[in-house]
RNA sequence: CGGGAGGUAGUUCAGCCCGGUAGAAUACCUGGUUUGGGACCAGGGGGUCGCAGGUUCGAAUCCUGUCCUCCCGACCA
């Protein structure tokens, strides 16, 4: 493993790649646009998901898994849903290989083996899950339904990164049917709430909760709502969505219940994803220069202990100490590893856990087990204090708290200050390109403003925030009256 | 999908223009000395040069195709 990786001020993007690489989160593959998720990487993966799975299920909601191949009529069925991402499907058109005839060795498709039907593989399930909604509901009795299933989707994206946007993800995708629009809003809302709560105080990363607007909404949704983040490069990032999907399922798909007058009606609908693009979002929230930096809640490790020694008396006697240590650690709930690989040189070993974002570092040596002290090293402040061996199960808890506190405020702070309103137009486009972050500017509320503020700035509406008053003014662009401001940035 | 750059040891890269026994650093293995911020000495192993064709007496090097990655653009619920 090299030293370092690029700096952020030199080319942030290059930072990002070397980061995921060096980090051991996840490495390219042979597959264009698909990524191998590394055992590091997939173990910060597995704790988001286990939390986000509680929250799930605390919201009444249960799993169930669907099939990853969609037949192309059910596809179709919903023809903005289907209009929306034909462009980035991947399609199944035959079950069989053969030997090739003309090279030994090799195999062919077989001609013979064409599917009747094409297969699409599922770039999200709202088809295949509402034609089986179809079977499952009759009448009001039957709702609500609110199932969740943690799958892979494939988008056949053109150019890709990693975790922010490859062509295989993870994710998981909510879809639940209820017998009123009220109840199907309020669970759209619920779930917003829910990805925010998860995202800012698990991930520590602040959010602004929002509506897209027609250009940015699901396609075969109603209203998208969406928790924004900001990255420190200044750029915003789509951390999560859940829609307001009205009818439009139940109507593609015949989906009618019968309500307690027995009158007919169909169902109202919601989805919600979130992805391992969160760990994009994670990475790139937090993490400087000498590598990762975890909120401790999520971190796969949460401390690492690694023992500094001359001969194995010393060493003996400090891991006598330390497996003391590890067993009060444990018995708190602390996620803890004692490094005493004798493979690697105390410096190497601070600089590869620095590296993986680990939030808390003991190191002790024969100087301290003299005092009974250890020193505590911060990962997030890089800071480095003595502390007594005495009650360093409660130190350390509280340390892990005042990181994962730390880590909010901070990119809360720097998130609030690239919350900048623009009046005009020429405001608007130096903030753009010195400043970045969100710009709070009005807009005349058309798809064709909207449309022409990207040409010409790439910038996009990241959302109308849920939580800002109505303020009379004019769009930054046309000049024409608006209401409210709205949320630009240039998003990744 | 268009334009540009790249792929040579586990990793980072040199060699390619001008064809002639495949190199460095680092990592790895063995032994020893070490250990409070990426240790040092000595010895050693490791590469069908992304893959497939072609030109040539001979190809990492020239030509064609193809795959993967990066950057820019188009696209992006």
């Amino acid at each position: 493993m090299s030293k370092a990786i690029t700096a952020r001020s030199q080319d942030y993007s290059q930072w990002y790649n070397d980061l995921v690489l060096k980090a051991e989160l996840a490495d390219y593959s042979a597959v264009r646009g698909c990524m191998v998720i590394k055992p590091y990487g997939f173990a910060l993966w597995e704790n988001m998901r286990d939390a986000l799975d509680k929250m799930f299920k605390d919201t009444g909601h249960v799993n169930a898994y669907f099939p990853l191949f969609v037949p192309k009529s059910l596809f179709e069925a919903e023809e903005k849903n289907a209009e929306g991402f034909a462009k980035e499907c991947a399609i199944v058109t035959h079950y069989r290989l053969k030997a090739d005839p003309t090279q030994k060795g090799k195999l062919i498709v077989d001609p013979e083996a064409k599917l009747e039907e094409e297969l699409v593989v599922r770039p999200t399930s709202e088809a295949i899950i509402w034609n089986t909604y179809k079977n499952w509901i009759q009448s009001y009795r039957d709702l609500p339904i609110l199932v969740n299933q943690w799958a892979n989707v494939v988008r056949w994206e053109m150019r890709t990164r990693l975790f922010l946007r490859t062509a295989e993800f993870l994710w998981q995708e909510g879809h639940t049917a209820h017998a009123t629009k009220e109840e199907a809003l309020v669970e759209t809302k619920k779930m917003l709430d829910v990805y925010a709560d998860f995202v800012e105080n698990w991930m520590a990363v602040p959010v602004i909760k929002g509506v897209k607007t027609a250009n940015e909404r699901f396609a075969g949704a109603e209203d998208t709502y969406c928790i924004e983040a900001l990255m420190q490069d200044g750029k915003a990032l789509q951390a999560g969505t859940s829609h307001f999907l009205g009818q439009n399922f139940a109507k593609a798909f015949d989906v009618k219940f019968s309500d307690k007058e027995n009158k007919l009606d169909y169902v109202w609908a919601t989805s919600w994803g979130v992805s391992t693009r969160l760990i994009g979002a994670l990475v790139m929230a937090h993490s400087d220069d000498e590598g990762l930096i975890l909120p401790p809640k999520i971190a796969p490790l949460q401390v690492v202990i690694v023992p500094i020694y001359k001969g194995e008396e010393q060493k003996a006697a400090i891991d006598a100490k330390v497996n003391e240590i590890v067993v009060q650690l444990k018995k708190a709930g602390i996620r803890v590893k004692y490094d005493d690989s004798d493979q690697a040189r105390p410096g190497w070993k601070f600089a590869e856990y620095e590296m993986k974002g680990v939030p808390l570092r003991l190191a002790l040596g024969a100087r301290d087990l003299e005092q009974g002290v250890v020193e505590l090293a911060r990962r997030d402040t890089r800071e480095k204090k003595s502390m007594p061996l005495e009650g360093i199960t409660e130190v350390i808890l509280a340390q892990l708290d005042a990181i994962q506190k730390n880590l909010f405020d901070r990119a809360r702070q720097y998130r609030d200050e690239h919350i900048t309103p623009a009046n005009n137009w020429e405001e608007f486009v130096n903030l753009l390109d010195t400043k970045g972050g969100f710009i709070a500017a009005h807009w005349d509320g058309t798809p064709e403003t909207e449309e022409a503020i990207k040409e010409k700035t790439k910038a996009t509406i990241r959302c109308i925030p849920l939580d800002t008053a109505p303020e009379q003014g004019v769009c930054v662009l046309t000049g024409k009256p608006s209401t409210q401001r709205v949320l630009f940035a240039r998003a990744y």
